[in-house]
DNA sequence: AACTCGGGGCA
DNA sequence: TGCCCAGAGTT
């Protein structure tokens, strides 16, 4: 069954509220997938600026393949889930070193590589190259549940296979790449979670959801668990204009990323500062609680509290860094504390 | 099927 | 503060 009279509300609908998003002027497939790997659970604005430096900095997946574990990481400052980059990283390399360089077409060859599921797939080849595949995302989720009044959860049989078939069947009368993407511009923009703007929606007469009044129902997702309260220390130690940081080992969360001696996540390193650091090889007094900040990360919520440490001498092999002027990549929660600091 | 992985922005 | 977001891989 073919839907024309909803497909042609959709794409006028599109044509002219499309927000100027700048993944949107391109069409290399490699650029569209770095945009479709960061748009992964990451809010648009996080990812513009983002997605504009990497691009220009690995415009090739062959580009990307040569870059190292700091590289990577900064060029992933603040998306999180950084094992989408290198996921990203070990897909360019066989691309570059398997394909030539070169974007595989064939849907099955592209869904073969690391990082891609399903709906990246449809993303990405039906936006590069017009495949007719379905791009099922937590957008399209929502306004087709929605539109169709879907029960039952939408990332479960047998309600993904109805989404795909529906999206499938969307496709028939126009080009894929503009349905999908029109599908989750709609999503993001008026058929939010909460409070849509059903009066500006191209299927406002079409809605099975909105006819019964009742929008909010859906999609009946499952609702997340509540965060963990943790509580954990962390020390800065400076060295005129440099501080202590630590390489985050690998097998933990943010690995390879620079912290503070004392913070551990997802739960604390050590609560006791003194014997951390102690554990250094350092000497010198632990000073005055200086601040704290919060930060989460994914099941947790994190209270952080930060002291000054005063040391007699830098030790060995100890990482001092100017956290203000350098590139590697410190992660998320230090630049949090190294940025409110007091001078 | 449940769990893991970050972070930000906003009602 | 709670909620949600252009998901994928592992167990």
């Amino acid at each position: 069954m073919a839907h024309p009279a909803l497909v042609d509300r959709l794409g006028t609908w599109y044509h002219h509220a499309q927000r100027d998003l700048p993944w949107r002027r391109t069409r290399d497939p490699w650029a569209i997938w770095v945009s479709e790997v960061m748009l992964q659970q990451t809010r648009v604005e996080a990812v513009r600026d983002a997605w504009t430096q990497f691009v220009a900095r690995f415009p090739a997946p062959a580009a990307f393949a040569a870059a190292s574990d700091d590289d990577l990481l900064s060029a992933w400052r603040g998306l999180g889930y950084y094992r989408r980059a290198r996921f990203l990283r070990e897909a360019a390399r066989r691309v570059a070193d398997e394909y030539d360089g070169i974007v595989p077409r064939d849907a099955a060859t592209f869904g073969a590589l690391p990082g891609v599921g399903e709906y990246t797939k449809g993303a990405v080849l039906s936006i590069a190259f017009d495949t007719p595949l379905p791009a099922v995302d937590g957008n399209v989720e929502r306004v087709v549940t929605r539109l169709l009044a879907l029960d039952g959860d939408p990332r479960r049989q047998p309600v993904t296979a109805r989404l795909r078939e529906f999206v499938g069947e969307l496709h028939q009368t126009s080009q894929p790449g503009m349905v999908n993407q029109a599908l989750m511009e709609l999503g993001a923009t008026v058929c939010t979670p909460k409070k849509p703007r059903c009066l500006v929606c191209p299927w406002h007469d079409d809605c099975a959801a909105r006819l019964r009044g009742e929008v909010e129902r859906w999609p009946m997702t499952k609702p997340r668990p509540k965060p963990i309260d943790i509580t954990t220390k962390v020390c800065v130690a400076r060295h005129g204009d440099r501080v202590l940081c630590r390489r985050i080992p690998a097998g933990e969360v943010n690995e390879g990323q620079l912290c503070l001696p004392g913070l551990g996540l997802p739960v604390p390193v050590s609560d006791d500062l003194a014997a951390h650091v102690a554990g250094l090889g350092l000497r010198g007094r632990l000073g005055p609680h200086l601040l704290t900040v919060r930060h989460s990360i994914t099941r947790y919520r994190i209270r952080v509290e930060v002291y000054s440490f005063a040391v007699d001498g830098i030790g060995e092999e100890l990482l001092w860094e100017h956290p203000k002027n350098s590139d590697l990549p410190f992660s998320t929660v230090a630049r949090k504390v190294l940025s409110k600091l007091p001078d």
